[in-house]
DNA sequence: TGCATAATTGCACAACTATGCAATTATATC
DNA sequence: GATATAATTGCATAGTTGTGCAATTATGCA
């Protein structure tokens, strides 16, 4: 596994490995239509500036997107590029391996 | 998302999201066979001592389990589980929100 | 029992991270 | 322009994390 790579993905899914980021999240992941910074306050309970520094890093993961309505910022999840993300990473490590592709059930 | 399950799951993640421990299982991820811990040592270049704790940290969060072989440890990845987990993060990603699984691609 | 090897643990330390508060920027409205 | 609100940034800080070295534990073998 190319090293640039593996550290591409470390990073994402350590963006996601925290507590109020996932919270966040989820929190995206429950609605269709994006969210504001502020609403998405409410989910966990940190000043709005962690909050804007938590959706900083996620965007900067290409997990959330967002957009410039007025003075507020929506963001919305990425939800299919990050689901994708997963699931390359979850059949690279079921199914990689020296013999190539039979992990021995 | 149930707080706790939600610290699990970041717990989860942020054990994979770290660059040696993301190292690490994809070297396990290459091997069908279970490895040492000093044949781990070679695909990360730090201490012995160090690749000992990461793989401890993988082994809390039940991502690679071991045996003991006389004075060795052989680490053998937990491929279905990791997998199964990460699947199931994607999907809710994907599918879950207020309207009740359409994402409105 | 003595020695060698595998692995872990104690300790110190540097780097990073999450956090809150205050100040600042950007934008809308009056 | 003045004011209010949304969001970000600077700063300080406490806590966490990754790391290496040395010491220790555990096991195998002569």
């Amino acid at each position: 596994m190319d090293v640039k790579q593996t550290q591409k993905t470390a990073d994402f899914l350590k963006a996601l490995g925290e507590f109020n980021r996932l919270s966040l999240v989820y929190e995206l992941c429950r609605c269709e239509s994006s969210q504001n910074a502020m609403c998405l306050c409410d989910c966990c309970s940190v000043d709005s500036s962690v909050v804007s520094r938590h959706l900083k890093v996620l965007a900067e993961r290409d997990i959330v997107a967002f957009d410039k309505v007025g003075r507020e910022r929506t963001y919305r999840l990425n939800r299919n590029e990050v689901a994708t993300q997963l699931r390359e990473l979850a059949d690279v490590i079921e199914n990689s391996n020296c013999n190539g592709g039979n992990h021995g059930v």
